[in-house]
DNA sequence: CCAGAGCATTGACAGGCGTCTATCTCGTCG
DNA sequence: CGACGAGATAGACGCCTGTCAATGCTCTGG
């Protein structure tokens, strides 16, 4: 089942000097302070990076999370998302559960419709982890 | 299976505008010219980008990957990363071939070990991809 | 040429997960 | 207040894949 819930990018360890431009959850995606070609990833470590990438290593859920992240305001509605997948509603709802615990989109309900929107900082957080030299001016 | 072979980050359908300090695969890893969060993904790129995704949302096979990129020299044989994982060697060797096919890694035996080097840009150019908006300073 | 060691490959098993159909909940509208 | 619709949930099925034990291949050393 998807209800492993919440246990994706939040419960950090020790999130130590994160914290600098990646807002709430985003920073905290097991990612920040985990450069991970640094140092050797310890095993807790690995697999909670390797969760929140598990979330986006599936072809239905890159296209969503690329769907929203090119809507202007941010915002889609699931209705707006299932036709161009051609996936039935369900399992777009579902693999849309699954990228909001893992913290990179979220989920905002209007009355009938949802929408979902991306999390500020989550992909940049992602994508800095998995970046060899992070910005250090001293790696080479 | 990972009899896919070498279907992972290869066979790019239109390297355009590629090519800029990402050699070889590293720049053909599906990524470079998918921002993934500027234009909705295709279902061809969603699945090729999800291809290299997967060989490393595994937490072995991150370990793996952060073993090799933490070495000074880049180079590291099987047998000194089995032990430290806790798995038998063929499944790290599994884990390797998975890694090399996917451009993120790749092989040279020298002798009767295999040693294991980083491909230059591949790590870059995947998390590039995955980075909402690549140098803008508008974002924040 | 033979023995040994390091890796890769094969085959098999178990667990995880993506997908669907069916159903439920809840907010909206007439 | 009753009916409709959007979305979420539950349960089931089938494929994929991570893991291991056993074996084969290739290169080194004597």
């Amino acid at each position: 089942m998807a209800t492993t819930s919440a246990s994706a990018g939040l419960p950090i360890p020790a999130p130590s000097e994160c914290a600098d431009d990646t807002p709430g959850l985003a920073g905290a995606i097991s990612a920040c302070c985990t450069p991970l070609a640094r140092t050797p990833l310890s095993a807790d470590e690995a697999e909670q990076l390797a969760a929140v990438l598990k979330a986006i290593a599936v072809p239905a859920r890159l296209r969503l999370l690329s769907m929203i992240y090119a809507r202007d305001g941010g915002e889609a509605c699931v209705c707006e998302l299932t036709e161009p997948l051609g996936l039935t509603q369900p399992t777009v709802s579902h693999h849309l559960k699954v990228l909001v615990e893992a913290g990179l989109i979220s989920r905002d309900k209007r009355g009938v419709w949802a929408y979902y929107r991306p999390v500020p900082g989550a992909m940049a957080a992602l994508a800095a982890t998995l970046t060899p030299a992070p910005a250090t001016a001293d790696a080479a």
